[in-house]
DNA sequence: TGTTGACTTCAAGTGCACTCGAAGGTGTAT
DNA sequence: ATACACCTTCGAGTGCACTTGAAGTCAACA
């Protein structure tokens, strides 16, 4: 049922190291152990986690994460902050994506106009 | 029609640190200096930064950066593998936009989750 | 029995991309 | 004349997010 850090590491790809370095941090609430004082990953940690990589991919600062990791730990009372901090990160991630997809379409421009001259100066080697 | 560095910092959106930066590190090919040694932007190498940019912005390292300046400053016969560079670093590119178009859909039924739920709960407290 | 491998802690190190500070030169405005 | 805003170089410092290392425990396998 619980997995082990090496399994938690391997379902959520990130690193033994960085789920360790995550605790430690505060964006993970305390993890259970078992007798031997080894970390035990629920199914609700692998969620979480699984949100924190959202968070984390779109950008977001690990101080960042912990501000809201911690508001969810304090309770349903901050529901509100927590809301605006995600519809916060919502536009700005649109943003991102926008500004990607302009870079984007510069990056295409370009390569097509190199395309095109790999191509005519392999037509004109062809004539000599 | 040169612009000095802090006029290429504005257009550009880069500081002018940066700007010497990249200079430093490679990335420009050796700018034009006036009689006091200060450096001159003329608009190509406006062009070139504004296409600095679009590849930083996008994620690609500084360092790879520099080696395709350097192909570009060698002159032609390194074409195809600059082509080879932008042709793997726009499909880099357009992965990358997708997983966060994904990850944005999940932040976005995330925050219309909590959206519900602030709802409700200030639904509940007018009851009352 | 010993060695392999997974786990633990704590602290220090790394890599990237800036970012800043010190020290100094020059041109224009008051 | 002196202050201000700009520029220069070189080298060191910063911030973030890991990443690694050292030193140790424990259980299973050959």
């Amino acid at each position: 049922m619980a997995l082990t850090i090496k399994e938690a590491a391997e379902h959520t790809g990130l690193t033994v190291h960085t789920l360790r370095y995550y605790e430690q941090e505060g964006l993970l609430k305390a993890l259970k152990r078992d007798e031997r004082g080894n970390r035990l990953f629920e199914p609700e940690d692998l969620d979480w986690l699984y949100f924190i990589r959202c968070l984390r991919d779109t950008g977001m600062p690990v101080a960042k994460v912990k501000h809201f990791a911690e508001l969810a730990f304090k309770g349903d009372h901050t529901m509100r902050e927590r809301l605006q901090i995600l519809q916060d990160h919502k536009r700005s991630t649109e943003r991102k994506v926008e500004e990607m997809n302009s870079f984007l379409e510069k990056i295409t421009h370009k390569t097509v106009w190199y395309e095109n001259l790999v191509r005519e100066r392999e037509q004109a080697a062809e004539k000599v």
